[in-house]
Order: C-alpha cells, then structure tokens, then sequence
DNA sequence: ACACAACACTTGTATATACAACTAAAAATT
DNA sequence: AATTTTTAGTTGTATATACAAGTGTTGTGT
C-alpha cells in the first residue's frame, strides 16, 4: 500500500515529505513484527540486539561504552537493559581489574543458546521483507538509505 | 557513513540482515533530528503529527478513531496524546452530540498559528535528507520502501 | 602529593509507549 | 422492551526512553 492510503492523505505529498513519512511508517511495520517475534522470549528489540552484539565480541567481554556505541539506538539506558538481560542471566557482568570504572559484559552459555534457537526466525523474518526485491533493488535501498540519511 | 561502520561490524553482513539495520539507524537519524526541531515547541512527533493531521481536516473536527488511523505510529493512546494538546491549548475536544461515544477534535487558532510557524522549517527538515538524492532517486526511495515493507 | 578535570558508568525523575481492563453509548438480537 | 454485542474512548499499570545529576575512578597539570 501506497503511504498516501495509509494515513488516508487527501492531497497530493511533496516527495521531500512523503520520503520522511514513507521511511517511519516503515521502519514501524518492520520494527513491530519484529517485537512480535521476540515477545514470545520476553526480549525486546535492543535486548536482542545488545545479545548479538555480545555475541560478536567471540568471547571477548564489551564494556558499557562498546555496547552502546554499537547500538541503533545510540541513546537507549544500557545500564538498564543489561539489567534485564542479568536478570535472566543473559549476560555477566564484572569490573574490570584493570581499569575498576569499567564494566566487563558477556553473554552467557544460556544468552548463547538462546540466540542460536532466535537465528532461523530471525534470518527468516529479514527474509519475509527482502524477498519482495531482487538482489539489485536491495543493493540499490541499501545504497539510498545511506545517502539519504547522510548530512 | 556504511551501516557497517556505524555499528562497527566486524564481519560482512548479510543483505536481508544490512537492510533491516539500515532502515531502523535511517530512521532513528530522521527521528531524532525531528524531535531536536521540535524540542524549542515542546512537542513530540506525534503531537505535531495530530495538529498536522487536524489541520488536513480543513475545519472539519476528527474524531480519535479518524485520528488513529491517520498516524503513522497506529498503537500510541490518542487520549493522552489529546490531553497533552488540549493543555497548551492547541486543539479542543467535545462530545458529539449525534453519537455520544465519539468526541470531536478541532485543531484551534492557536493550533493553526503554531503550524505555520512550524512549517518553513520543517519543509527546511525533509529537504535536508532528500537534497542528498535526485529526483529520480527519491522516487525510487520511495518505490523500494513500499515494495519492501509489504508482506 | 594535591587539586582538578575527564571518564565510565549509575541513578533519579519525568515523560512516553504498550497493552489489557474498564466504562458508557449505540446497535443488534431475542 | 429487555438483553446482549459491538463500538468508541478512557484509565490503570507495567515497562521503556530521555536526559540531567550524581558517584567513584583514573589521568593530568602544577
């Protein structure tokens, strides 16, 4: 559906603000099925994210500042999300001797496994999506989202 | 900047996998920049989102189901949303008579006044990101994020 | 060595969002 | 006409996010 017919637009949309429109109603619809996916785990889409993000260290701890800088959502409360990751013990969390005002994070064996029973949903939920272009269209969304955003 | 350096990813990311990133860090950037815009006028996005969605009515009131339905975020409480409206006097709010479960919301002179302040500067936000594309680019945006988002 | 600035996080608080339960009115059914 | 169902909105509550202030640690300049 066109993002005129979805907020029932009368008149006629700029492109400059269509384009706006059309990438947060977008970013919606992926980011709530998204929630779907994960509600069922009791994860939300950052918890998630900060799991995979752990798990791409391969063993290294990430401090709080890697986390975050690693993050979409750059200005989301890390302390408190892996808070809610300890809670179901995720993740570990230590000081680090080294420098005592870090924080070491790991993902735990439990984080792991539960990341590799997410991996099929989830590669097949960025699938549902992408399946509707071919190879050259997501190359080529790929490459205006990126100019797009850039200021 | 490549959504692989914005999330410091070490490894190469799956297409279906880079464009979901893209699309969540693209609108977070636009998002963002909203809300600073819209900061000095204590608004939120979809507070300015219903006033704009009021204004399209052309004096005609909307009630909340009209007004739901026009938003781009479908799932936030209209209520409060009205409420918060209603106190700095943007818009008004009754009971309609002909069918007393529905209310009718008006956007109010002070409303219109603040949107026309509002819209020099905003057209100024959206053509921020799309001067970075030319025409025919923005129409492909445009195409590839309906096609994509459509299951 | 001491004062002070910078850093890395945490905590407090105010606001926003998500979603279920609730209320009142109108429409449909019996 | 009385009862039930549906509709339209509101309220309660739990969780999330935004952002400023606070805490403890380390680095730096004198």
């Amino acid at each position: 559906m066109k993002i005129e017919e979805i907020i029932k637009s009368t008149v006629t949309l700029d492109y400059s603000k269509k384009i706006v429109l059309n990438l947060l109603y977008t970013q919606n619809v992926i980011a709530e099925k998204f929630n779907t996916l994960m509600k069922p785990y009791e994860l939300s889409t950052e918890q998630y994210n900060v799991l995979r993000i752990l798990r791409g260290q391969k063993g290294c701890p990430a401090n709080m500042c890697v986390i975050q800088e690693r993050m979409i959502a750059k200005n989301s409360n890390t302390t408190r999300l892996i808070d809610k990751l300890l809670d179901k013990q995720l993740v570990t969390r230590d000081v680090c001797t080294e420098n005592r005002r870090k924080i070491e994070v790991q993902i735990t064996k439990k984080g792991l496994e539960l990341l590799i029973e997410l991996d099929p949903q989830v590669i097949e939920y960025e699938k549902s999506f992408s399946n509707n272009l071919n190879q050259k269209e997501i190359e080529q969304l790929n490459y205006l989202l990126e100019k797009y955003r850039n200021q």
